[in-house]
DNA sequence: TTGCGCTTCCAAAACGTTTTCGGGTATATT
DNA sequence: AATATACCCGAAAACGTTTTGGAAGCGCAA
C-alpha cells in the first residue's frame, strides 16, 4: 500500500535510520549514501508521515484557528484573517485546522483540551468576546495561542488588533478637517474590547481637536445595520445639531446613512459620516463611505507570525498594534 | 506529562486493552470495570491522541479543504461554502484542514501527495477552475473527493453545485414576466463551467419564453465590476433595443448598473436587470439587486455530507444540483 | 600490539493507540 | 466428572517515524 521509509530503505540497501537521516539532512551519513537514499526516495515517490512524525516528536506544525462564531456576519473579517494566518503559516511549513468553539463546547469538552487531543502545536483565535467562559482557559492555559481583536496577554498568549484608538482619533481628525463642529460617536456594543478602545480614541481626539467632550453624544447600536438606524435617530433626538457623526463599523454607518436617507438629512453636507473596517460594501454604497481600513489580512499573517516564533524560537509573546488606514471616500 | 491510556490503565488497575475496549464501547468489557475505567478517565482528564489513533487506524477523520485560489475574490462564496462544509464535518466527527494549491503547487508536489502525507481522509475542492493542472489528478486519484461547483465524476469524485441552467431559466422567466421583449445575457468566463450552463439556461429559457434566440445578445464580462460595465456597454452598443439583462454575476450586475447611472439609463424602467449569486452587497445597492441565488451554506454541507458517505458507508460519488432561489427586489 | 579518534552505519526503543489471539474463570451441558 | 460455552481480561504486535547508544572499520600515534 502505502510507500514507508522501510521499503526506502530496504530499496536502498541501508537501515531506516540511514535513510532518516539522509532525509534530514543529518550530519553522519555518507554523501555517496545519501544521494542514494534521495534518489531511491525519489523514485519511489515517498513521503513521510506527518502522522508519524507528530507521534514520535511531539509536535504536529499544525495550529488550530479558533473561531468563535463562525456563522454571525463579519464574513469579511474573519476571512480575510484567515486566508492572512493561513498563508503565512504555509510559508513557515504548518497547516491550520479550524476549531470551532461550537463543536468543542459541544462536547462539553474544554477547548484546550479540544486542541491537545489534535496535537496542535498552538492555536490562533479569533471573534471570542470579552465575556466568553473560554478567555480564562486562553490566557491561562500553557498552550500557546495568540487572540485577535481582544487585548489578552499572558505567559503564553499574545494578541494582535488594530490600533482603535488612532483609528477612531483619525475619523474624528478627519470629521474636524471637514468643519464638523459637534461630532457624534455611535459605538459597537460595550462589552466589545474594541469598543471600549474606539471610544477612548473617540474622547482623546475630542478632547484634543474641539474642546469639550458631550458624553450624550455617544450611543451604541451593536454593531448592525439596524442598531445604526436605530443609534444615529437617538443620537439625533438627543442632539439636533450634530454635523459629523463616527460609527464603530461599516454596517452601522450605513444604517446610519439609510435612516438619513428616510429623515431628507443630506450625507455629507448635513451630516458627515465615517465608518469603520472598509468592508467591501464601502466602495460600493452610495454615497461611498468614508471609514478607517482594519488590515485584515495583515492581522491574520501578524499572529501567525508571532505565534511561529513563540513556538520556534521560545519567544514571549507580546501584544501588537496594527495601524489602521483612513479611507476617504464620500460620505466626509 | 500528558496522561496516556498507560496511566489509565495503571491508575484503573487494568490493562491499556481494556481501557481502550471500555472507552470505545467494545462488547467484552465487565460493566463495573468499565465504570471504573470511564471514571478515572475523567478524573484523570484523558485525552486519546488523535495522532496516535490515527497511525494505527490508518485514517484521521481530518479531511482537507483545498481552495485554489484564496486571496481572489469570491470572499462570499468561499467562505459561506467554508462555514458549510465545516460545520457539517464537525457533526461527523471529522476535523478540516486547510490546503490550498499555492502552497502544494510551491513544494513541486501533487495536491494528492500533499493529502496523503498529512494522512487525510479525504479533500474538498473549491474555486478550482476547468483549465487547472490539478482538474486531472482530482478525477483520476483515488483519495475520495468532492468537487463544487465543476461537475467532475468519477469513481472517487463528486461534485455539487447549483443548479445553473435553472437559475439562469428563472432570471429569464422573471425579466419575461416583467415585459421584457429583447433579453441580453452578461456572462463571467469562457472557461468556467458554470458560465457554460448558464448560457445554456438562458438560451433554452429564450427559446422557451420569448422564441427566437440570438446569440448576439450574449456578452462576456470576466465576473468583475468593470467587466459588467464594458460588457453592458458593448451589448447595448451592439443592440440598443434591450430591455432586460440577465447577468452571470452580482457584481457585474452592478457594474451594469452603474454604467446604466453613468448613461442615463434608468433601471429598472428603461433597462431591467437580474444578477446571480445574491452576495451581501446586492441588498445594499440602490437599487436593491434582483439576483438569483446560490445556497452556499448548503453546498457545503451538502458537499461535506456527500464525502462522509463516501467514506463511511462507502457510497459512490454522485453529482448534486441545489436549487437557486430568485431574489426579487428592485432592479426587475 | 594496543589505544584512540573519526567516520559511517545500524539495532532497538520510543511515541500512544487499536486489535489479534489466546488464557483464565465460572457456569451450563453431557 | 468431563467438557463445552460464555464472559472478561491481558500480552504483544502493529502503525511509520526519530533518536539513542553503540559497533565496525580505518588510520594513526604510542
Amino acid at each position: 500500500m502505502r510507500v514507508t521509509i522501510r521499503d526506502v530503505a530496504r530499496a536502498a540497501g541501508v537501515s531506516v535510520t540511514t535513510v532518516s537521516r539522509a532525509l534530514n539532512g543529518a550530519a553522519d551519513v555518507g554523501e555517496e549514501t545519501r544521494q542514494r537514499v534521495i534518489e531511491v526516495a525519489k523514485q519511489l515517490n515517498y513521503r513521510p508521515s506527518h502522522v508519524a512524525r507528530s507521534l514520535v516528536l511531539r509536535k504536529s506544525q499544525n495550529i488550530g484557528l479558533l473561531v468563535s462564531d463562525f456563522r454571525k456576519g463579519g464574513h469579511h473579517f474573519l476571512y480575510d484573517v484567515l486566508v492572512g494566518v493561513h498563508d503565512t503559516l504555509a510559508e513557515y511549513g504548518y497547516d491550520v485546522t479550524l476549531v470551532s468553539t461550537d463543536t468543542a463546547r459541544q462536547q462539553l469538552v474544554s477547548y484546550v483540551d479540544f486542541c491537545r487531543a489534535r496535537g496542535l502545536d498552538g492555536v490562533i483565535v479569533m471573534g471570542i468576546r470579552l465575556d466568553d467562559p473560554y478567555v480564562e482557559e486562553v490566557v491561562e492555559s500553557t498552550l500557546p495561542s495568540v487572540v485577535i481583536d481582544l487585548p489578552l496577554l499572558s505567559r503564553h498568549c499574545g494578541y494582535v488588533m488594530t490600533d482603535n484608538v488612532n483609528g477612531a482619533r483619525y475619523a474624528v481628525r478627519h470629521l474636524v478637517s471637514r468643519g464638523c463642529k459637534r461630532i457624534g460617536f455611535v459605538n459597537g456594543a460595550a462589552h466589545a474590547a474594541v469598543s471600549r478602545e474606539r471610544l477612548r480614541g473617540f474622547e482623546e481626539a475630542v478632547r484634543q481637536y474641539v474642546g469639550a467632550f458631550d458624553e450624550r453624544l455617544v450611543v451604541y447600536g451593536d454593531f448592525t445595520l439596524e442598531g445604526g438606524q436605530r443609534a444615529l435617530a437617538e443620537l439625533l433626538a438627543k442632539s439636533p445639531d450634530v454635523d459629523g457623526v463616527f460609527f464603530a463599523s461599516d454596517l452601522m454607518a450605513i444604517g446610519g446613512i439609510q435612516h438619513c436617507k428616510a429623515m431628507g438629512i443630506r450625507v455629507p453636507d448635513d451630516l458627515a459620516v465615517v465608518g469603520f473596517d472598509d468592508i467591501d460594501l464601502a466602495r460600493f454604497v452610495t454615497p461611498a463611505l468614508t471609514t478607517v481600513a482594519q488590515p485584515r489580512y495583515e492581522m491574520g499573517c501578524e499572529a501567525a507570525k508571532m505565534l511561529v516564533h513563540m513556538l520556534q524560537k521560545g519567544e514571549m509573546p507580546s501584544g501588537t498594534l496594527l495601524p489602521p488606514q483612513l479611507v476617504v471616500r464620500e460620505t466626509a
